[in-house]
DNA sequence: AGCCGACCATACACACTGTCTGGTCGGAGT
DNA sequence: ACTCCGACCAGACAGTGTGTATGGTCGGCT
């Protein structure tokens, strides 16, 4: 009638401050349960008792450690992310050739979001609707959109180019752009489920965005 | 301790098979009050209970008309798009300036979103996590993306110009970076929220996208 | 030995959803 | 005039989810 059941002893260090995470082993393997869950349903489709069923955890611990789901998906989706933006380096850094680096962006990014299929799906699709989530989006949405006013402001040919135009909303859309066909891809709507065919498109409307007809964009 | 609360008599037809709807009263009011709550807070905290007591009707009614609220957000959206199915109208016959039909449908398009940005912003935010309402937005989606494909076939110029790409992709990507500019815009996502900003990004990156670099795009 | 920190089971209050029962009313048909 | 039907209502229900709280069991450290 009470409760045994020893599984093993444990000692979290119960820091939940955001910060490199501690790695406790529950916690994570919370964090990987939901991942695992994700990769077969959809987000607002799992329940926290699903959650703690495929981590074998208590609801108890599951709420030590986490406020809800969408704080578990909010740290799913930093790692992911954390991971990403050094793969967008070639591009940050404007050593090379503008349009190489470029396509390195881009492709890093298809292999980002084919790596993480399933979390970046959860999050593009319930960042509408929850405040945790909104705010962390928009907030990585806006990280990239920097490094593209930052790559836009060093170059006096693109600058020129946009003339009259809002900068900011130039490199926003753009990272936008991104953010919407990198998702229907893994959601698999055509015809964006071809990878070359994603990247193509992509890379089409960045060149012709930023360099025009021409292209050889020259410089540095 | 007995119900006593007549209201009116009226006779819906009982008609629930899509097709223009026959404007039941009851119907109509559970619309309008779904329009007014989601102009207030957002779709998926609001409840049935909400919608029937701003409506003045029974649970029994709610679910007579509608299987679920989502389908009462579908028929809102389809009716909102309706009307700026024809707006984008100079766009789709080929018969004026192309510049100029291009800048009239992305400036119908900003006034459809901002006229039905309540009920437009929902669905953006909510067809992730409904089948229903995925399959309605995609088909919209579908919809412009098809005219523009029709648009682009029509103009050997921009073909030729769009040379070894996947021209349903590329109307594709300029729709979607559409419906995405918009919803930021609706949802106060700066800085997309100046109007005249969002007009001329969108403008540039069609403009950009199609025609190049050259401004005239002579011809038809 | 004893305490603490990491866990567990269970139960609760609350909020929603969708369905069902049984009822009231006005008007149209006979 | 009576009855039937269609449009509505009130309220209850089972089911499912969330977040919190109570109380208990372990292992290890002091």
């Amino acid at each position: 009638m009470v409760c045994v059941m020893p599984q093993s002893g444990r000692r979290p260090d119960a820091r939940r401050t955001n910060s490199t995470a501690p790695a406790t082993e529950l916690r994570e393997r919370l964090l990987t349960a939901t991942r695992d869950l994700l990769a077969q349903r959809r987000f607002d489709s799992i329940s926290v008792a699903d959650i703690i069923a495929a981590a074998g955890a208590s609801r108890a611990s599951f709420y030590f450690y986490f406020p809800g789901k969408q704080a578990v998906l909010a740290e799913l989706v930093r790692r992911a992310v954390g991971q990403g933006q050094q793969a967008a380096e070639p591009w940050t850094t404007g050593r090379q050739d503008p349009l190489y680096a470029l396509r390195s962006g881009i492709e890093a990014g298809a292999a980002l979001w084919m790596d993480n299929a399933a979390v970046l799906t959860a999050i593009v699709e319930n960042w509408g609707s929850d405040e945790q989530l909104r705010e962390l989006w928009l907030q990585q949405m806006e990280t990239f959109t920097d490094l593209t006013v930052a790559r836009i402001q060093a170059d006096p040919d693109v600058l020129r180019r946009l003339d009259g135009l809002d900068v900011r909303a130039v490199a926003a859309s753009l990272t936008w752009l991104g953010e919407r066909l990198y998702y229907l891809a893994a959601a698999n709507v055509p015809p964006f489920t071809d990878r070359d065919v994603l990247v193509d498109t992509l890379m089409h409307a960045w060149t012709r965005t930023l360099y025009g007809d021409s292209p050889s964009p020259s410089h540095t």
